[in-house]
DNA sequence: ATGCATGAGGC
DNA sequence: CCTCATGCATA
């Protein structure tokens, strides 16, 4: 009478054991999943699609940390100026066997992760806080005096609004002259590459006189579209100025926000700027977010420590095991390694060293503690190492996709 | 600030 | 199917 459907009895001997988020002590009480009990329940996911908006499933336990803590190194990748050059690391050298992906091994030396490196050279300075003052991340200094400020606000009435943002141009003297004393001679459109450290330098410049000027980084991103057609969500912009951006889109967006941010500073209370509106008309029907529970988060990692790519079948074996669907588990993979790339050291020849698709050997050791960004972490505070560093004798590994390997191999 | 998702461009 | 650039939705 037990849950002998169809899934793998021996899934989930692990539950327990892996968490990679390391400190992530989220109510394991509910998930002490012995490896004697054959079955195991998923309510885990909810993933549910557009079709009935009504039922809202959020019937799992509050969990203290949403996210375990995690680090986000700011780091870009070197992606020069060639778009198609970059797939050289993905199958150019480190697969050996293309289509025999990796083997889900179930107790070998686990994956290492090259990432997780001092960050960018410059990087560690002072970002923490802006000197011109710690506003509020999100927030207009002087919204209040808004009435109608559904809008984008306009930079220049924010000025006379809050008075003490007149002093922006001595600011500029000052913080403004540490990043143009080099090279950038602010002619809002450089072509040449820029380095890291000019981009490193540009994002804190930006975040630093875009909240001086009151505005958002939804506003900057919506000024975008207003100044140049193209418009960018706030995602973008928070993610360019935490340099969390491939280092070739950092490169692209540069020149725009550049452009903005001389406008914006020299504004004379430029209509463009002011105006934006949202013509958001984001009809389709997108699915709906994915709400993967911590544990079983913590069980993708584990098995992406195992293996960056996994297979077709290897991914449908995951997911039958976790009760996801197939496609979830795919893109978690990919975003999975997407941020992995973030993560990764542009410079570094370790280029080859990353995503070794063979988690037996190679693995450049882990750098026990992981930076904590330029940017405190407001909320991250604790480092805490991407991965747990090692597995004991007594943890078990997914042991169910076994079969799902050998068959990605031999069999078919 | 970030997780999961979409879609374009490539093999 | 992947990568990569992006963004909606959410913690």
């Amino acid at each position: 009478m037990f849950a002998q459907e169809g899934l793998p009895s021996s899934s989930f001997g692990f539950g327990a054991a892996v968490l990679p988020e390391g400190s992530a002590p989220f109510s394991k009480s509910s998930y002490s999943l012995s490896p004697q009990q054959p079955f195991f329940t998923f309510p885990a996911v909810k993933t549910e699609y557009e079709a009935g908006e009504a039922g809202q499933v959020k019937a799992w336990g509050p969990f203290p940390g949403p996210e375990p803590p995690r680090q986000q190194g700011p780091r870009l990748l070197e992606n020069r100026a060639d778009p198609k050059e970059e797939p050289s690391q993905e199958k150019g050298r480190t697969e050996t066997s293309p289509d025999a992906q990796c083997a889900l091994l179930p107790a070998g030396p686990y994956y290492a992760h090259p990432w997780s490196s001092p960050f960018w050279p410059a990087l560690a300075g002072s970002s923490s806080a802006p000197p011109g003052g710690p506003l509020p991340s999100q927030t207009f200094p002087g919204v209040g005096v808004f009435p109608g400020s559904h809008h984008a606000l306009c930079p220049s009435a924010l000025h006379q609004a809050s008075g003490g943002l007149s002093s922006l141009g001595s600011s500029r003297s000052s913080s403004g002259a540490a990043s143009e004393g080099g090279q950038s001679s602010d002619s809002g459109d450089e072509d040449a590459t820029p380095t890291s450290e000019e981009l490193e330098q540009f994002a804190r410049d930006l975040k630093h006189k875009r909240i001086s000027l009151g505005f958002t980084q939804a506003d900057v991103g919506m000024a975008l579209g207003t100044l140049y057609g193209k418009m960018f969500s706030q995602t973008t912009i928070c993610r360019f100025e935490a340099l969390q951006l491939s280092f070739k889109n950092m490169c692209k967006l540069k020149p725009l926000l550049q452009r903005w941010l001389n406008e914006a500073e020299s504004s004379d209370g430029l209509p463009e700027l002011c105006n934006a509106e949202q013509v958001l008309a984001q009809a389709r029907k997108r699915k709906r977010r994915t709400s993967i529970e911590n544990n079983v988060k913590g069980t993708l990692e584990s098995f992406f420590r195992k293996c960056v790519k996994p297979s077709p079948q290897q991914i449908s074996q995951i997911a039958e095991d976790l009760n996801l669907d197939k496609d979830v588990v795919r893109v978690w993979f990919c975003n999975r390694r997407q941020k992995g790339k973030r993560l990764l050291l542009p410079f570094d020849e370790n280029e080859g060293a990353m995503y070794d698709m063979n988690p037996t050997l190679a693995h450049p050791v882990l750098p026990g503690a992981v930076s904590t960004q330029a940017y405190a972490p407001t909320s991250l505070a604790s480092p805490a190492p991407i991965y747990m560093p090692a597995f004991h004798k007594g943890e078990i590994f997914p042991q169910a996709l076994q079969p799902a390997v050998s068959m990605g191999n031999s069999s078919n």
